[in-house]
DNA sequence: TAATTGATTTAGGGCTGTCTAAAAATAATA
DNA sequence: TATTATTTTTAGACAGCCCTAAATCAATTA
């Protein structure tokens, strides 16, 4: 049974979402700009999350991740999410505020309790920010989601999920009025800057910037 | 602003308990029995919180916990003990199950959390062992208490807690039917052994052992 | 293809928290 | 009180996780 630290679960979290859509490798910097440390810690790290066989690890030609790694990040991102569901659901958090506590308590280290957990919840298939939650087995429940930015002058759709999950961009789309599960439409598009305008459960226009539009997903 | 590292919380805490009643010091050896640590490691831990200031440390002499130490402590401890609630009242834990899981849960630091949890629970007044609970301030809402062997036959009280939380202990009164809250008459007492006899809510009678019954705690 | 540039690793160090073995201080006992 | 026993501290080591500075490797460019 391989176990990791808390900063191994971390870092092979980060590697993870580095890895997403693209087969190509990872590089020390990707995860050292990810991580916020320094390309040399990522090298240390890199040679440890190898020996556990969760990354296979060439030096200088960068990392990818392993079978047993992605299973092993994806009960990390499974519990991150869990925690974040919690704290919104059931403590009132807003969306811009969890983070950060669900990246503790998402180290605490019991199966049972994230079962119990994901179960007192009613088994949610979706965090917070629209991301899905893994499920025990890893498995996750995907939905196909395009760029708001990308969408057709006309069409319409749901947002389910952002991008960007910082606080500043969630407390702008909450003053703007936007939301997970929001129902658009594209009112008009500018090519000069690649702005838009979007109807908002058909009472809302908003303008947003395609920079803005960019970080949210939506289902059409 | 003292902080604290999740193994100095530790160990304030088991300082703390050891504390409590007596106000003579408390010995490294004490510690050292207390946190399961070698005495070797406790003499430098208790060095870092002497400077920070949490206990008054004397070579060779022990220590006291300081005001801002309890104070401390006591933050730590009504985290844990939320936890604990929150464990057994929404995650359907038993009781004998919660206490690690809750002690990596205590460490996670936000203060929003934890009063968003308090208030979540309904700001419960005693843990699922008894013990009582320590307000955002530290105030604890202390209970009379007499240890169940010590009762003179024929008085009556209910329990409200459990000297001994471990695993086996609480599973053990799982098994006979005692648990706090319960109304309980002391109908036979044997001097040879310190055994007693108790009628639980005027139905069931238990036979205990002295051991037993002095990890009972009784409010008369 | 040789030199330069940029990415990456290695070397060495700090901090926390644990350990074992040895030294030192205090307490108990003869 | 002198000796012995017990308690406690110090010394030195190691693992985890981070850093800076220096060395090394690989890719780019002249
Ligand atoms: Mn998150
Ligand atoms: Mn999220
Ligand atoms: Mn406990
Ligand atoms: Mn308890």
């Amino acid at each position: 049974m391989i176990t990791l630290t808390p900063a191994e679960e971390n870092y092979l979290k980060a590697i993870y979402h580095l890895s997403e859509g693209g087969k190509k490798g990872v590089s020390t910097n990707d995860v050292s700009a990810e991580m916020k440390t320094k390309p040399a810690s990522v090298s240390d790290m890199l040679r440890k999350l190898g020996e556990k066989e969760v990354i296979e690890y060439r030096k200088y030609y960068g990392l990818h991740i392993t079978e047993e790694g992605k299973k092993l990040a994806l009960q990390t991102i499974r519990k991150h999410r869990l925690w974040e569901v919690f704290l919104v659901e059931k403590l009132k958090f807003s969306w811009d505020e969890v983070h950060e506590v669900a990246d503790e308590l998402s180290h605490v280290k019991s199966r049972v309790l994230t079962q119990r957990l994901d179960e007192y919840l009613g088994f949610p298939k979706f965090d917070p920010h629209g991301d899905p939650i893994p499920d025990e087995y890893g498995d996750i429940r995907a939905r196909p989601r395009q760029l708001l930015n990308e969408l057709d002058l006309g069409s319409t759709g749901q947002i389910v999920a952002v991008k960007d999950s910082s606080p500043a961009f969630l407390r702008y789309l909450d003053k703007v009025g936007a939301y997970i599960g929001a129902r658009i439409k594209v009112m008009d598009k500018t090519e000069f800057d690649g702005s838009v305008e979007i109807l908002v459960d058909n009472k809302k226009s908003i303008f947003m910037s395609k920079d803005v539009a960019g970080n949210i997903l939506v289902m059409v």
